[in-house]
DNA sequence: TGCCCCCTGCAG
DNA sequence: CTGCAGGGGGCA
């Protein structure tokens, strides 16, 4: 489910509320999605948060032995949300939130069916991660690994991450010319974070269709892409991500993207540009929504 | 590079 | 009831 926009959300969300809380106990409720030792995770202080494409980063120290500044003391704590994954956060206190403002009520009450992992805070805040398929994980390892899972070494491009320029979508674009246009963007070994929402938002944008070849990109469509692919990113992020059905923000709460949507899960709605029916495609294995007029 | 799979729930 | 769902790994 979540794309970088809602993985996003939810970093900002935790750096609001986790950051230098101590987590004092974690529940496992189905094991398969908890991989690591819970020890390393009991007894430590949450240092930093960050996004690596759509995974999820938590620094952690476990300072126990108050062996302070030993590199072993040092973990994190990946998350991956998959498709139906949720972090939901319940806090005892009311200033947790940033700015001050109060806790909004939780629209997603937890524990509920889908929670598999429970952190408990000293503060009694606790963390919830919800996952209805089950498809996410939870996974504990030494700071200085991250960088050697598999997953994060195969991780192309950072949209937010200053590298991700025009001239560097040309340099990808160049080396997968007989890819289809559709498949590229959804491979996160070229660029991070896009999934099928915001993939189908950019191709619409750019005046492309998802059919496409990637090397049969002109030199303009090729800089709107890029436009594109930035601005339904940072769209995203400004509406708080977007919510089909299962993607809630910390608090539990909608995004709403979804409601300024151009083309998906439009079917059949009229083109925001030209007013013809939006069609959708099974392309790519992926439902694949476009406007055959505005995108060719 | 394409297909199947991991799961569960819900729309059609 | 079948098919589909925002991800990605593993297999040919």
């Amino acid at each position: 489910m979540p794309e970088l926009p809602e993985v996003e959300t939810i970093k900002r969300g935790l750096d609001a509320t986790i950051i230098g809380q101590r987590i004092v106990d974690l529940e496992i409720l189905l094991p398969k999605m908890f991989i690591g030792d819970p020890a390393n995770v009991i007894g430590s202080v949450v240092e930093n948060i960050s996004r690596k494409g759509k995974l999820l980063v938590i620094d952690i120290r476990n300072d126990k032995n108050e062996a302070s500044g030993d590199i072993n003391d040092e973990f994190s704590i990946m998350i991956h949300l998959k498709m139906t994954g949720q972090l939901i956060f319940k806090s005892q206190t009311l200033e947790a939130f940033a700015g001050g403002h109060p806790i909004p009520p939780l629209n997603t009450p937890v524990p509920n069916k889908s929670t598999k992992v429970i952190f408990q805070f000293e503060s009694g805040d606790i963390l919830y991660f919800n996952d209805l398929r089950t498809f996410g994980y939870v996974k504990v390892v030494l700071r200085k690994l991250v960088s050697e899972e598999l997953f994060v070494k195969s991780l192309g491009v950072e949209p937010f991450g200053g590298d991700f320029t025009a001239t560097k979508l040309n340099e990808l674009i160049e080396k997968r010319k007989n890819m289809n246009i559709k498949a590229f963007l959804l491979d996160q070994k070229y660029i991070a974070g896009l999934g099928n929402i915001y993939t189908d938002e950019a191709l619409f944008f750019a005046g492309v269709l998802p059919t496409r070849l990637v090397g049969s990109l002109n030199h303009g469509e090729r800089q709107l892409l890029y436009e594109s692919i930035l601005s339904v990113l940072e769209k995203g992020i400004n509406l708080q991500g977007a919510s089909k059905t299962s993607y809630v923000n910390l608090a539990g709460k909608l995004g709403t993207f979804m409601s300024d949507v151009a083309v998906y899960q439009r079917t059949g709605k009229p083109c925001i540009c030209c007013g013809r029916p939006i069609e959708k495609i099974k392309h790519v294995g992926r439902g694949t929504h476009f406007c055959s007029f505005c995108q060719k």
